[in-house]
RNA sequence: GGGGUUGUAGCUCAGAUGGUUAGAGUGCCUCGUUGACAUCGAGGAGGUCACAGAUUCGACUUCUGUCAGCCCCACCA
């Protein structure tokens, strides 16, 4: 008896076979290496993340086209990597130092860093170990990190041409801001919430005492910082007024009403409170009116100093009294509810201020065109097509990107400030001299990057930039890029302007979109909703191929998917299914040595018949695969091995294994072992460490599956029947047969295994001989004994009819005839359905004149199908009712 | 306010360039313990493909509209 265990227990053998591939170095390769460059850059995860479901999606997916690449013989690079991921990061970090009773200042910068430093030793190699875990195969030895040398040479090298070329600038603007994160942030990362708010009206009386304007204000803690009304200077009903000075209630300060077209007539009373220095459109007003910029709100969320009673509130607390302060005042007109959209913070979610800050922004109108253009050229192509709108509407819609953070971890900006004499000097490389001065009394500038900053060079930067290295010249630009749709303005938009900017080409030419992993509830996993399932878990109760299975099959391009904990029992039970498959011929081979000649065997019908279907699948895996229809190709794989393979076939071979016959043994053996051995190969890329350790115990395979080609239409070229439709056909019926036949051993309660009395009445006598020759099959797979073929229509029987067949179950005893006369009623009234359908478009004389040929004969060969089928039932329906 | 997307069996989802008896997984029902596999095998029930029009010889598949859900973008206080 084999040794091989009975089921498919993945934890045996997952670890040992990834660590012979990496030992192997399978995952390797170089610039020089032979083949077509194929290269996917990893979406670099966070370097102290933890996987989660939607990585390893998403790793999944890069690991099937690369698997698939370098088997097909072409340079495969998986370019591996982790990122810095500023803001989160240093919150872990800060995090932990809270936990001490410090925090980042009293820490100092250096010595902040240095910790973070250590996290990121500490943690960096989680996540690269759980992406192994995965399967990925990833070429490890060229590992990066976005803040490693390379990386950093790469930014700086970068800042310092866009600024040089008046692409990056220093600007006083409005940003949004985020008081718990305290920095800066880019419009993109702020998540803009309908809540529901509140209007208040409040009365501006103007100085002289002629009454007063009303506004209407959805954040009145801001009127403190109000430099001015606006209203549309067509308004009727401030027309004579604009020019006149108001009095700002509780701060008793002097304020113009001007006209601005910016300010909309209909909405609320047409005149606006304008506040340069916390709200974006104000600000521009302000720029437009030469208001002064009143700030009142700090950078911490607290009110600022010199605003009496207010000062040191909260932003929240201050905005309660300033209402009760106008009520009291008698200034507060009414409240309204009002649903408005306000901004947060992507990382904390605290509600965003915009304040009035010094920046750093990157202009992006010159950058954004080649970016369009590369798209509307069909250079760059979105997988699936409709996310090529969205992400042009965006990049024609752009506006500049705040690239500096008040943060610590990140990219330090490359400028330096001399105090001497005020210059400042932006440079790859440290400054120490002021180079207009020579004094020595230089600053760096505080800030960070934007972790999209350096991201945004990833494509390049791994590769090798700012040196011309071999790879950069052998794989850039990449062949695709994978990621989810969450991510195309922040990194994909931000790579494609970047690689055509540096590169002068695209860095990728085409971009797979993939969806989210949600729970069973359709809600996407989280923290808060503590509703995430772990993949590692995943992996360790059934394999990571199972898991990789799981979140293939089943979904398209774009689209979300569900995680069901059943859809990965299903995929480890189609695991166990190849497994004792590839068991059952193990167990055979033990006894019987594996032909290594296949001149001296001799096909039958049943081995042409599966040599067919695994080409029809390779073909239809291939093209599924080029195409990004990943789930698709899972689906043919599974749908052949489970059914045609595991199913019919190694049913059929069963009697010759078992028998005699030398030369047949052999033959079924052969076929067995050389369908099995293609069939690894193409689900290789879906389940990598499965088909490894089961090809690895086939005597007719060498080396790792890894390495070895994919399967070709050459390569089965010796095995496809010329006749390959005729005996696929032929197939189809014998399998037909054995439906009704099973289906009508179940309709009488008949055990499916027990053998029973067949009698066929086949119309067509070619057709006969040919049954009669392989009546075997039909006895095996319906456990049918004896098949008798003869032209008696035995009236004691259970009957069924396929095409040109059929089919009598005798029984001893009286049948049920009125149940039967039913069943085949029934059967008859469902056929009769499909031929009237076919009648009438025959009869249709605009059928016939337009409808293509071929299709007009389809329907002409099924009409006389379903004639034969109804003439036969009837007559059996008739003999019955004349018992 | 724009834009996108989804609506197919109880549940989760597949169904290029229009012509299938509309599929799978899972769940449900009936039957089955001799060895590849009960993580299995055999059979079965279950869908007017959201709704209404249009184009067409023919529409689940194309177009328009309606309804319902989800998502993204947007500086109306």
């Amino acid at each position: 008896m084999s040794n091989i265990p009975k089921t498919y227990e993945p934890q045996n053998f997952e670890k040992e076979i990834y660590a012979a591939w990496e030992r192997d170095k399978h995952f390797h390769t170089t610039a020089d290496a032979k083949g077509e460059p194929y290269c996917i850059v990893i979406p670099p995860p966070n370097v102290t993340g933890q996987l989660h479901m939607g990585h390893a999606l998403d790793e999944t997916l890069q690991d099937i086209l690369i698997r698939y690449h370098r088997m097909k013989g072409d340079n495969t690079l998986w370019m591996p990597g982790t990122d810095h991921a500023g803001i989160a990061t240093q919150a872990k970090v800060e995090e932990q130092l809270r936990g001490e009773g410090t925090n980042r200042y009293e820490l100092g910068r250096e010595k902040f860093l240095e910790r973070v430093w250590q996290w990121k030793e500490k943690y960096g190699n989680r996540i690269t170990y759980q992406l192994r875990t995965l399967g990925s195969s990833c070429d490890w030895e060229r590992e990066r990190f976005t803040m490693d040398e390379g990386c950093s040479a790469a930014v700086r090298k970068v800042f310092v041409q866009l600024y040089n070329e008046g692409l990056i600038y220093r600007g006083t603007r409005i940003t949004n801001w985020c008081p718990k994160c305290n920095t800066a942030l880019s419009d993109i990362e702020v998540e803009h919430e309908t809540e529901q708010g509140h209007l208040w009206h409040i009365r501006y009386p103007f100085k002289d005492g002629s009454g007063y304007v009303e506004v209407a204000t959805t954040r009145p803690e801001t009127m403190l910082g109000d430099t001015g009304v606006a209203v549309h200077p067509d308004d009727e009903r401030y027309k004579n007024l604009v020019g006149k000075t108001l009095i700002l209630p509780l701060v008793n300060r002097e304020i113009p009403l001007f006209a601005d077209s910016y300010v909309d007539k209909n909405f609320g009373t047409g005149a606006v409170k304008v506040t340069p220095a916390h709200d974006p459109n104000d600000f521009e007003m302000g720029l437009r009116n030469n208001l002064p910029q009143v700030k009142v709100i700090e950078n911490t969320g607290v009110m600022s100093d010199g605003l009496g009673k207010y000062s040191g509130l909260d932003r929240y607390e201050c905005r309660k009294q300033i209402v009760a302060d106008l009520e009291a005042g008698g200034y507060l007109v009414k409240v309204e509810n009002h649903e408005h959209a306000v901004g947060h913070c992507q990382r904390c979610h605290t509600t965003i201020e915009p304040l009035v800050s010094k920046q750093w922004f990157v202009k992006m109108e010159t950058l954004a065109a080649p970016a369009i253009e590369a798209v509307k050229s069909g250079e760059l192509k979105f997988v699936p097509e409709r996310f090529t709108k969205i992400y042009i509407n965006w990049l024609e819609n752009i506006r500049d990107w705040c690239i500096s953070r008040q943060l610590w971890w990140g990219h330090q900006i490359p400028a330096w400030y001399c105090d001497d004499c005020g210059e400042m000097i932006v440079s790859e490389t440290d400054v120490h001299e002021c180079p207009h001065c020579h004094g020595k009394n230089l600053r760096r500038d505080e800030d960070v990057l934007d972790t999209w900053f350096s991201s945004g060079l990833w494509p390049f930067s791994t590769l090798g930039y700012p040196n011309d290295t071999a790879e950069l010249k052998k794989f850039y630009p990449t062949s695709v890029l994978v990621t989810g749709y969450d991510i195309i303005f922040f990194w994909v938009a931000r790579m494609v302007m970047m690689g055509l900017k540096f590169q002068g080409k695209v860095p990728f030419k085409y971009v797979f979109i993939h969806g989210l992993v949600r729970d069973e509830l359709g809600r996407k996993m989280s923290k808060s909703l503590n509703n995430g399932v772990d993949p590692v878990e995943v992996i360790e109760k059934y394999g990571a191929d199972s898991l990789r299975f799981m979140l293939v099959t089943g979904n398209t391009p774009g689209n979300d998917l569900r995680f069901y904990w059943s859809k990965v029992e299903s995929a480890r039970n189609f695991a166990n299914k190849i497994w004792n498959a590839s068991r059952f011929l193990l167990m055979n081979l033990e006894e019987n040595p594996l032909p290594p000649n296949p001149d001296t065997l001799s096909f039958e019908l049943a081995d042409k018949w599966i040599f067919s279907c695994l080409e029809k699948t390779r073909a239809n895996v291939t093209k599924n695969i080029e195409r990004f229809e990943l789930g698709e190709a899972a689906r043919l794989l599974y749908e052949f091995i489970w059914f045609y393979y595991c199913d019919y076939y190694i049913e059929l071979t069963k009697s010759r294994l078992y028998g005699s016959d030398a030369r047949a043994k052999a033959t079924a053996l052969f076929v067995l072992a050389t369908v099995l051995e293609k069939a690894l190969r193409l689900l290789h890329p879906f389940m990598p460490f499965l088909t490894e350790v089961i090809r690895q115990k086939l005597p007719n395979a060498e080396g790792s599956i890894m390495v070895v080609n994919w399967v070709t239409e050459d390569e089965l070229r010796e095995f496809i029947p010329d006749d390959k439709d005729g005996i696929e056909k032929f197939a189809n019926q014998i399998l037909e047969i054995v439906k009704t036949i099973r289906n009508l051993k179940s309709e009488i309660g008949i055990d499916s295994r027990k053998k029973t009395k067949i009698i066929l009445r086949v119309a067509n006598t070619d057709n006969k001989i040919n049954l009669q020759e392989h009546v075997s099959y039909i006895s095996e797979l319906a456990f049918a004994e004896p098949i008798i073929f003869a032209d008696e229509k035995p009236s004691h029987a259970m009957s069924g009819v396929i095409e040109g067949v059929e089919i009598y179950l005798p029984l001893e005893g009286l049948i049920d005839t009125e149940k039967e006369i039913a069943r085949l009623t029934k059967e008859l009234e469902k056929v009769r359905k499909g031929a009237a359908s076919t009648s009438g478009k025959l009869n249709n004389e605009r059928f016939l004149s337009k409808a293509p040929a071929d299709v007009v004969q389809a329907e002409r060969d099924k009409l006389v199908a379903a004639n034969e089928k109804i003439s036969s039932l009837e007559q059996r329906i008739n003999q019955l009712e004349n018992l």
